[in-house]
RNA sequence: GUGAGUGUAGCUCAAGGGUAGAGUAUCGGUCUGUGGAACCGAAUGUUGGGGGUUCAAAUCCCCUCACUCACCCCA
């Protein structure tokens, strides 16, 4: 028979590995308590029109990425390539956004996007993320990135950089892009052809180009900075100064665009140097418009998504702190019985216990407990049984002991400290 | 979606038209109450898949699939 791989793009998480994904979310969960997050849990598939109208009907993610299909009852359902438009919508539908207690929310788990795999990229992928609603003041925008680079760095990540920009409003951005559409019109021939498409469609999107032709044309192009409404220029103000007194370094980049429509105001951006192609590790912003669009109240929001596999992908996890590993080993098949008694006290004690039950010699039970890296190995035989007694091996130490079979759990007691 | 590189034993890799190999891991033995070392031995492959050229293909040609990296896009 032919074998069947996991599908293009998605891969097993197994042992080892899964111990630095277990321990990554361990750590969400504690750091972003400390800030009154609630974890949600939404599904992982939606209905399209949720992310046509979230994300954007001209964004990349939308038009060529969405793992989009019918169900049997003709649905357009959509495995969510994000899950900020998710939250938004699980919040208004459960009524969330009526409470006066702080509505702030935290998630861990899958999403989808259908790119050609290369490193640090995957068709399925892990995020985490966080968002907060209601609050418009440019210290909570502080503190959201602070949260953000933060835990990054309490992680222990380094050669990681923080950007920020502001992207304005539904007030300035227009005749900002008005005046960034005359400009890269004026100097099209100069642009690639991808570019020279972008005038249109997207002009902010020049700015990201890599060609050095484009890149150099580019650097004259007026930047939003001094287009920003007073309203959008005194928020950006004002995150600038909650950065400062969270201490957060950032540097502004006014040429930063970010790849969801949904984003006003405060945007940022965190990369690595270690990452390869796909260096951006975190990213998020402010969206006042997202929550009405979806049908809620009027009010704004903020957050950011990680991406896991690119975390741990240069995340150096300690190693995980094992409990000590007792392995049962038998003369022979005769005292297994027996053998059983003694590793069911170690189970109900809570210890991490082995039994060999093949019947192979003591030797290789030996050698089997050895290439398992146990701590201990018990023995039983015939001397042992019949005098009611058992022996303990320190596999580590080379020391062996003959203790009373009732003493097992005093002994592993001591010995644990 | 575009491009480049790579697919041979569980893993890392040889063999570049003439019998598919090594290291490592696995299993057995030297060694039936004691592991890591050493020595001896065994097992394991539709050479990613399909087609073509040839007396003969892992090797040359075509197609396809997968992986890797880059473009693109983004977490």
């Amino acid at each position: 028979m032919n074998r069947i791989n996991a599908p293009r793009g998605t891969r097993d998480i197994v042992y080892p590995e899964i111990t630095d994904w277990q321990m990554l979310e361990e750590r969400i969960r504690e750091f972003y308590s400390r800030f009154l997050y609630r974890e949600i849990r939404t599904p992982i598939f939606e209905h399209s029109e949720l992310f046509h109208r979230g994300i954007g009907d001209t964004t990349e993610v939308v038009q060529k990425e969405m793992y989009t299909f019918e169900d049997k009852a003709g649905r357009s359902l959509t495995l969510r390539p994000e899950n900020t438009a998710s939250v938004v919508r699980a919040a208004i539908e459960n009524n969330l956004l009526d409470t006066a207690f702080p509505l702030r929310f935290f998630y861990i788990g899958p999403m989808f996007r259908y790119d050609k795999p290369q490193k640090g990229r995957f068709r399925q992928f892990h995020q985490f993320g966080i968002e907060v609603f209601r609050e418009e003041s440019p210290e909570l925008d502080a503190e959201v990135v602070y949260a953000a680079h933060a835990f990054l760095e309490e992680l222990g990540l380094h050669d990681i950089s923080l950007e920020i920009n502001s992207v304005g409003c539904d007030e300035c951005r227009p005749a900002y892009l008005t005046v960034l559409r005359q400009e890269a019109q004026a100097r099209q021939e100069e642009l690639c052809p991808d570019c020279r498409r972008k005038v249109d469609t997207n002009p902010l999107r020049i700015f990201d180009c890599k060609q050095p032709g484009c890149r150099s044309v580019a650097v004259a192009f007026p930047t939003i900075a001094n287009h920003l409404c007073p309203g959008c220029s005194d928020h950006f103000t004002g995150v600038q100064a909650g950065l400062d007194a969270y201490q957060v370094p950032y540097t502004v980049n006014e040429r930063m665009v970010r790849g969801l429509d949904y984003y006003t105001r405060t945007a940022f951006e965190i990369t690595s140097s270690r990452l390869g192609a796909q260096n951006a590790i975190l990213g998020g912003g402010r969206y006042n418009r997202l929550i009405h669009d979806l049908g809620g109240p009027d009010i704004p929001g903020i957050g950011f998504a990680a991406g896991m596999e690119r975390l741990l992908l240069h995340l150096e996890m300690p190693p995980a702190e094992k409990p000590a590993l007792c392995f049962l080993a038998c003369q022979s098949a005769e005292y297994r019985l027996h053998v059983m008694k003694l590793a069911r006290m170690l189970w109900q004690a809570g210890y991490h216990a082995f039994v060999d039950y093949s019947h192979a010699n003591l030797k290789k039970q030996f050698r089997r407990s050895d290439r398992m890296a146990a701590d201990f190995t018990l023995v039983l035989g015939e001397e042992e049984v019949s005098s009611g007694q058992l022996t303990i091996k320190d596999m580590a130490r080379q020391e062996q002991v003959r203790i009373p079979q009732q003493e097992l759990l005093e002994w592993m007691n001591q010995r644990k400290k």
